[in-house]
DNA sequence: CAATGCTATATCCTATAGGATTTGATATGT
DNA sequence: ACATATCAAATCCTATAGGATATAGCATTG
C-alpha cells in the first residue's frame, strides 16, 4: 500500500519521457551512455513511455528483440519489463507466440470505464471538499490554472500536455481524498484511458475547464455535497464529449 | 478488456493448485515430468499458489535463487513470473536488493478495501437482481448451497474452502452484473484478502451464510433495492466479524 | 564497550548461446 | 484457381556464466 507514491510519481516521470519523445525522435545512438546498467528499471518506462506516445500503436505486437535492437539491452530485462506490464494490464501475452499491446479500447470497455468513474470519484471528491484546508485549495487552484496556460503550442503537444495535467488534476483529488486504494485503481485505468485520449485532437479542453472551476467553486466552499454533484456532471459531460469517437 | 475471463480462470486454477498443496506438501522431487518446457507459463501459478497457501509468508523475502533450487528452472522464467507479480501488486520489488511479498495488509488498508467494496459492490448487487433469471438464479443457488457443504474436514482446509467459496460466490455476483473491469478489480484484491483471511481460524462462517441468504432471496424476488441493501449490510458485518483480527 | 571499517559470501542483474516453436512463403497436386 | 504440404526465417523460450552490488560477520580502534 505504501507503493502508490512510488508509482505515481513514476507515471507522471513516464509522462516527461513522452514530452521528450513528441519533440525530438529518438534515434538508437544513445551510445554516450557511461555503461548500460544505469539503465535500472528504466525499461520499463522506456516501453511504457512507447505505449503512452503511440509510437507502439494499440494492439501492434512487440518484439523482444526488436526492443533488444532499439535500446541496446539483452532480452533478459526487456522480459522483465514486459512481464510488468503484462500483470498491469497494459501489454497481452500469449504463450510462444509474443507481446502486444492492449488493444484500443472498445466501445463497451468505454462504458465500463465510465461505470467505474462514476461509482468512485464523485464520492472521492465530496471527501476532498469536506477535508480541504487553504494549503490544499492553493496547491488545487495552482493545478486547474496551469492546465489553461500553454495555448500556443502545438496542437498535439498542447493536448497530450492538457491529458497529462487532466489527470493529475483527478489523481490529486483522490489523494486528497485519503483512500490510496481507490486513488490506485483509478490511476491504472487512466493509463489506458491517457492512450485512448491521445487519438483524438479535438477542442474539448474549454469545455473541461469550465467544469472543473465548478469542482474548485466547490472546494472553496467546502462544500461536499456540491463537490460530489458538480464531478458527477463532469464526468458524464466528458464521456457525452468523447462518445462521438465510436462512430 | 477479453483477457477477463482468462484471469478468473487462472484465479480459480490456482486456487485448485492451494487445495493440493494443502493436503500433501510439494517436495522438490517432480523429477517426473516429461521435460522442463512443459511447465509454460505455469511458474507463474506456482508462485501464486505459495503466496496463498502462505508458504511465503508476507513481508517475506523471495530469493530467485531459491525458486530457482527448489522448482527445477532457470532464473529467466521466475523473474518474468515475479514482474507479472510485482505488476499485480502480490510482490514488491527494490532494485539491488530483491523481491519480498507484499506484507500484512494494515488497519489502514483494510479500511480501504472495505470502502472499496461498499462503493462497488451493492450497486453490482442491484444490477445482478435486474437482470436475474431462473438460469443463473440456479447456479448462484448451487453456489451458495455448497460452501454449507463440507462441515466434517479439517479446520484449516475447511475455512480455506469457505474463503475460496466465498470469492467465487461474489465474483460471480459481479460477473452477472456485466461490468467486468469492476469484476476484475475487485478480484485483484480479493487475492489480498484471501491471503488475509487465512491468518485467522474462525468460525464466522455461519453468520456469512446467513447473509449470503438474504441476498439470494432478494435474487428471487428480482429486487435491486432489497439486494443493494442485503450486500450493504453484509459487507459492513464482514468488517465488524474480522475487525477484531487488528487488536 | 561502542563505533567504524573491511572482507567474504550471497544475491541480484545482465549478456550470450542454443533448442523449440510459430509464421510466412513457396511449391505441388487436384 | 484453390487447397495442402514443405521449408526457411524469424521469434520466442530457456539455460548458463560472469560482473556488480548489498548484506552480514569480524576485526580494529578510540
Amino acid at each position: 500500500m505504501l507503493d502508490v507514491e512510488s508509482r505515481a510519481s513514476s507515471f507522471f516521470n513516464a509522462g516527461r519521457y513522452f514530452h521528450l519523445m513528441a519533440t525530438s525522435d529518438i534515434h538508437g545512438e544513445n551510445t554516450s551512455l557511461a555503461r548500460p546498467s544505469s539503465l535500472a528499471g528504466g525499461v520499463y518506462e522506456a516501453i511504457f513511455a512507447q505505449l503512452m506516445s503511440l509510437k507502439i500503436a494499440p494492439g501492434a505486437r512487440i518484439t523482444v528483440d526488436g526492443l533488444v535492437r532499439e535500446m541496446n539491452v539483452s532480452q533478459t530485462p526487456i522480459r522483465e519489463a514486459l512481464g510488468r506490464l503484462e500483470g498491469e494490464g497494459l501489454v497481452l501475452r500469449t504463450h510462444l507466440v509474443g507481446y502486444r499491446a492492449t488493444p484500443q479500447i472498445t466501445r463497451n470497455g468505454f462504458d465500463e470505464l465510465y461505470e467505474l468513474r462514476l461509482a468512485l470519484e464523485p464520492e472521492a471528491a465530496a471527501k476532498t471538499a469536506a477535508g480541504m484546508d487553504d494549503d490544499r485549495l492553493s496547491e488545487m487552484r495552482t493545478l486547474a490554472g496551469g492546465m489553461a496556460g500553454n495555448a500556443g503550442a502545438d496542437e498535439q503537444l498542447r493536448y497530450s500536455d492538457f491529458a497529462r495535467q487532466d489527470a493529475e488534476f483527478h489523481d490529486r483529488i483522490l489523494q486528497f481524498a485519503g483512500n490510496g486504494l481507490i486513488r490506485e485503481t483509478l490511476r491504472l485505468q487512466h493509463a489506458h484511458f491517457h492512450i485512448f485520449r491521445l487519438m483524438f485532437h479535438w477542442r474539448v479542453t474549454a469545455e473541461a475547464l469550465d467544469e472543473h472551476e465548478a469542482i474548485m467553486a466547490a472546494f472553496e466552499q467546502r462544500s461536499p455535497e456540491a463537490a460530489r454533484e458538480a464531478m458527477r456532471i463532469h464526468i458524464i459531460n466528458s464521456r457525452a464529449r468523447l462518445l462521438p469517437a465510436f462512430d
